[in-house]
Parts: structure tokens; C-alpha cells; sequence
DNA sequence: AGTAGATCCTGGCGGC
DNA sequence: TGCCGCCAGGATCTAC
């Protein structure tokens, strides 16, 4: 589930539901999904204290607690964060709970744990820890896009989907901008033309906004997204059946009419 | 440099 | 009904 779209929608719950309000209690269900961490040691850093800033980079949540400590929450495929009331039973997936000042809780609920949170004790280390990330995919300009597509023998795919690259984009989304950019998954990015890459800059940036929006990539009839689960997949623009295969180890859907292979 | 495969986890689904 | 293998919107590591 949770792409670039999805963890903006994170960022605003923790913003609207947690920032400024004293965290009370952090009570952890399981330990698992804490990195590199504590549970102990975690619930110390952030009791008694403010989220004071919350911010996003690709598929990472940045949350400044006061006194300077960071928490960096990943989600993997199946991890979200919700704010409840505190009097809401608790989800059986609900690992770790923050209790706030007000009765209201952030839950970080994740079936899989594939991913986690971290904590970092300074500004400094929580770029150090994010340092492998490439710029976010809705900040990066045109030129940067142009270089980065042009000098990488990868299939395009694989280079959307590279957080190191450009960050924010998952399977889901590479599939829908490669859809309607008319571009088949497994060219090869130095392949493309001029005239490819910007088509594909702008569709991605049409895409990324309509999918913040919605706080994920809508599974909507005229989005290739809304039917990749279907039995018979067929094409929302020209009907012709489409194609299911594996690209850098990920299920791709594409339409061989509309994203023909060179 | 790029990619396939295994691995970390859990659960839903189809097939037998 | 039960068991099994396969699959899932992520990321990392190893081996070619």
C-alpha cells in the first residue's frame, strides 16, 4: 500500500493528530517493528515530550521530537498510521501506540513488518540514516529527472522504482506513469528519447498529484491501477488485454498495444 | 552496472 | 475442512 501518496496522507494525520501535543505514553506491542531500538529506550525518548515537526521524504514519515531526538517510520507493504481515540480497542496489528495529551493515540498498524521505526538522537543521524534516498519524486526538477534517466542502462522501471535514484515512487505507481506515458516497462532508460523523458516527467507529476489527493494511487476505472486485480485485464484505454510479467522482481501490468516494446 | 534470487514477515486465496 | 504453495503496492544483501 503505502507509496509516496499514502505516507503524504501519513504526514498529515501525524501532523493534524499529533503535533504539539505531549506524548504521554508509548506503549509497544511489538517490539518487532522497532530498528535498531529499544522498546524501552524508544518510550524514554519521546515520553513527556512534543512531536515538533513532521515531514516526508519518498516513502519515509519525519517526526522531530523535542529535545532534538527524530523518529523515522517506514512502512513497507502493509504499515499505516492511524489516530484513534484511546478508547478504541486496539487492532490486533497495532504495534506501537503513542498515547497524546487530548485522548487521542497515533497507531502504527502493520500486518507484515517488513519495515519498521528507527529513532535517531540527533538531526545529523537522521540524515545519515536517510542518506541513501534520492531527492523526493515530487520535488525533483525536469533537468535532474533528464540526468538521471540518461545515464542509466536499467529499464525504467527499475529506475522509478529506485529510492536512491528518486524517492516516493513503488510498483503501483511506476506501473500506472509507465501506462500513461505510453512507455513499455522494460526499455531500457538511456533508450529514451528527449521527447520520452519529459512526457514521462510530466505524467509522473500528473499522476503524484492526483494520487496525494487521494491519499493513494485511486483504483479508478480509467486508471490502469483499477483493474490490475481483475480477472480478465483489460486495457481502460483501448481494451486490448493486458500483459502481466516480473521487471526487477516486481509484478508489472502494462498494455502491449499502447506500451509497445523497442 | 545491472539483475535474479533469497530473505525479512504475515495472511488471504486457489487448488487438491 | 485441512494443508500447501503462491502471491502481495518494500527493501536489502549476495552472487553472477
Amino acid at each position: 500500500m503505502p507509496e509516496l501518496p499514502d505516507v503524504e496522507g501519513f504526514r498529515r494525520t501525524l501532523d493534524s493528530c499529533g503535533r504539539g501535543r505531549q506524548i504521554k505514553k508509548v506503549e509497544v506491542a511489538d517490539a518487532g517493528v522497532l530498528r535498531g531500538v529499544s522498546a524501552p529506550r524508544f518510550a524514554r525518548a519521546l515520553e513527556g515530550r512534543r512531536f515538533v515537526a513532521v515531514e516526508r521524504r519518498g516513502k519515509w514519515l519525519i517526526a522531530r521530537v523535542e529535545g532534538g531526538a527524530v523518529v523515522l517510520l517506514h512502512f513497507g507493504m502493509t504499515g499505516q498510521l492511524l489516530c484513534s481515540p484511546s478508547t478504541d480497542p486496539p487492532h490486533r496489528h497495532d504495534r506501537v501506540r503513542v498515547l497524546l495529551d487530548g485522548g487521542l493515540e497515533l497507531r502504527y498498524r502493520d500486518q507484515r513488518k517488513l519495515q519498521g521505526l528507527r529513532l535517531a538522537t540527533s538531526q545529523a543521524a537522521a540524515e545519515r540514516a536517510l542518506a541513501g534516498q534520492g531527492p523526493d519524486a515530487l520535488a525533483v526538477g525536469r533537468e535532474y529527472f533528464r540526468g538521471e534517466l540518461g545515464v542509466r542502462r536499467a529499464k525504467v522501471k527499475a529506475v522509478l522504482m529506485d529510492q536512491s535514484a528518486l524517492a516516493g515512487l513503488g510498483n503501483l505507481l511506476a506501473d500506472e506513469i509507465l501506462w500513461r506515458a505510453h512507455l513499455h516497462p522494460a526499455t531500457a532508460a538511456n533508450q529514451l528519447s528527449g521527447r520520452d523523458v519529459d512526457r514521462l516527467y510530466s505524467t509522473m507529476r500528473q499522476v503524484l498529484h492526483l494520487s496525494v489527493r487521494a491519499q493513494r494511487v485511486p483504483a479508478r476505472r480509467s486508471w490502469l491501477t483499477g483493474h490490475r486485480e481483475a480477472k480478465t485485464l483489460q486495457c481502460p484505454r483501448c481494451g486490448s488485454s493486458l500483459l502481466r510479467g516480473k521487471f526487477a522482481g516486481r509484478t508489472s501490468v502494462w498494455c502491449p498495444y499502447c506500451q509497445p516494446e523497442r
